[in-house]
DNA sequence: GCTTGTGAAACGTTTCACAGCA
DNA sequence: TGCTGTGAAACGTTTCACAAGC
C-alpha cells in the first residue's frame, strides 16, 4: 500500500489528501467516530491517546484504528500515541469540516424541527441558514434556535440557495416529495443532499447523497435481537 | 460485541438463516430497502418484481440482490422474478417485523418528540408505548399522536416495560445521560437499544445497540461533497 | 517498557459466469 | 427468451506480526 511515491518518512508533509490507493468506505464512518471521540478527550484534558484507547472506546481493534489513519498520512508519535488537537485538527481536515457548511432544510415537519433545534450540528460546522415548505400553514413560523428564522415558501428556494451560498439541502418530506423536490435542487447548484425521506432518490453523479432512514434502522434492530434469540434457542 | 456502533463488520452477527454460513451485514441492511422498495411495488399494483429491477432502483447489481435473498432460501421463480406479497412477507421474517415491537422512548427533547409523531413506525409495527424524560418541566406534556401518550418521569420507567412487555428503547437523551441510562435498562431486561446519543454505549451482550449518530451523516457527506471537489480539480 | 506504520496473510463481500428452469 | 440460484473468481477490508522509534 506504501505508494508514497519516493519513501520519503517526512511524518508530516501533506495537510490535505492523501495517498495512493482508495480509502474503505467504513474507515470514514469510522473516522467521525474517532473525531467525536477525540473533542471528548479534550474535555477531560486529556492530550494524548494511543490507538488502542482509541480503538477500545468504539469496540475497535489498535491496528484497525492506526490502518484508518494511515491512509492519509502518518501523524502518530511511536511510544507515545497521537497528539488530540493535532488529530483533531487533521480529521476535521479530511473530513472537510474545519470550514463551515450552509445548508437549507426542506419539509419543517416533526423531524424538520428537531434537526434545526438541535446544537450539535453548529458547533460541528454546520449552519441551517433557512427551512422551507410547501404547507401553507407553516409558512412564516419561527422555527430553531436562531430567532429570526422562519419557514419560507417553497418559491424562495432558489433566492435563499444563491444568497447564502448553500451547498447542503437537507430533505425531511414524505417520500412522495423527495424526488421531485431533488430535481429542483440540482440545477440550482448544490452539492449534497442529506435524505431523510423514507426513499431512495435518483440525482446526477456530480451529486452526493446520504439517506438516513429511520425506520431501517429500527427494522435492523429488529433483526439483531431476533437473531440473537434465534441463537438462543439453538444454543441451549 | 452486539454492537454495531462502528460500522465493524460484525462477524459475531451469527445470523442463523435458513442455510449455513454467516450473513454478511451488509446485505441485511439492503434487505430493509428491498423491502421498503417492494412495499410501494404493491401500491403501484405491480406483483411480480426481478431482482434487476429490484436493484435498478436503489443502484445495486441483480447479482446482489438475488445473493442477498438466497441467504435465506430460494423464493424467486426463474423467468418470472419475485412475487411480491410474497417476498415482502419472507423478509418481514427474516427481520423479524411479521410480529409488532413494543418501545419506550427515553428522552422528549425535540428529536424525542419527532420520533413519537412519525406515523412510519407505526406501520412497520412498532409501537413506541410510553415515553419518558427526567426534566420535571416536561412530564405530563401530551406527546405524539396517540391522545392519552403523555410525558413520565423516570421512576415509572421499570413499571412501563413491564407492564407493556417492552423489548426495545430509544435512546434521545444528552450524551451525558445515554451510558448510566443504558445501565439502567439493562436490567430490567431491554433487548435492544436504539441510541441516537452522540456517543459509544456499553452493554453487555445480550442486548443489542444500534447507534445513529446524526451529526456522522453530516460529516460524512462534508466528506463526500469535499473528495469531490478534489476529484474534479485533479482531473480538470 | 511503550508506541506507530505497514507489508502480508486472513477474512469478508461482491461480481462474474453459467447451469437449470419456466 | 428471460429469469433464478450458485460456485468460483475478483475485489475490498481487517487482522496479524514485526521492524523501527520514543
Amino acid at each position: 500500500m506504501g505508494t508514497d511515491q519516493t519513501g520519503k518518512p517526512s511524518p508530516s508533509d501533506e495537510t490535505r489528501p492523501a495517498k495512493e490507493g482508495p480509502v474503505p468506505s467504513p474507515a470514514i464512518r469510522r473516522l467521525c467516530l474517532y473525531l467525536r471521540e477525540l473533542e471528548g478527550f479534550l474535555v477531560q484534558d486529556r492530550h494524548t491517546v494511543s490507538s488502542k484507547q482509541l480503538g477500545q472506546m468504539l469496540g475497535l481493534t489498535d491496528a484497525q484504528v492506526r490502518k484508518d489513519l494511515a491512509y492519509f498520512g502518518q501523524f502518530g508519535y511511536p511510544g507515545v500515541g497521537y497528539r488530540v488537537e493535532e488529530l483533531i485538527a487533521r480529521i476535521r481536515s479530511i473530513l472537510g469540516t474545519d470550514r463551515t457548511w450552509n445548508a437549507v432544510l426542506l419539509g419543517a415537519g416533526n423531524l424538520g424541527r428537531a434537526l434545526l433545534s438541535y446544537r450539535g450540528f453548529f458547533k460541528k460546522g454546520f449552519r441551517i441558514v433557512a427551512a422551507i415548505d410547501c404547507d401553507a400553514h407553516r409558512i412564516g413560523e419561527q422555527v430553531g434556535m436562531t430567532p429570526g428564522l422562519r419557514v419560507l415558501p417553497l418559491e424562495r428556494l432558489a433566492e435563499v440557495i444563491a444568497q447564502y451560498d448553500v451547498q447542503i439541502a437537507i430533505l425531511c418530506v414524505p417520500a412522495d416529495a423527495a424526488q421531485s423536490l431533488a430535481d429542483r435542487l440540482v440545477p440550482l447548484g448544490i452539492m449534497g443532499i442529506l435524505n431523510f425521506a423514507p426513499v431512495a432518490i435518483n440525482v446526477p453523479e456530480t451529486v452526493s447523497v446520504t439517506s438516513v432512514d429511520l425506520a431501517v434502522h429500527f427494522e435492523q434492530l429488529a433483526f439483531r435481537i431476533s437473531a440473537r434469540q434465534v441463537a438462543q434457542e439453538h444454543g441451549g
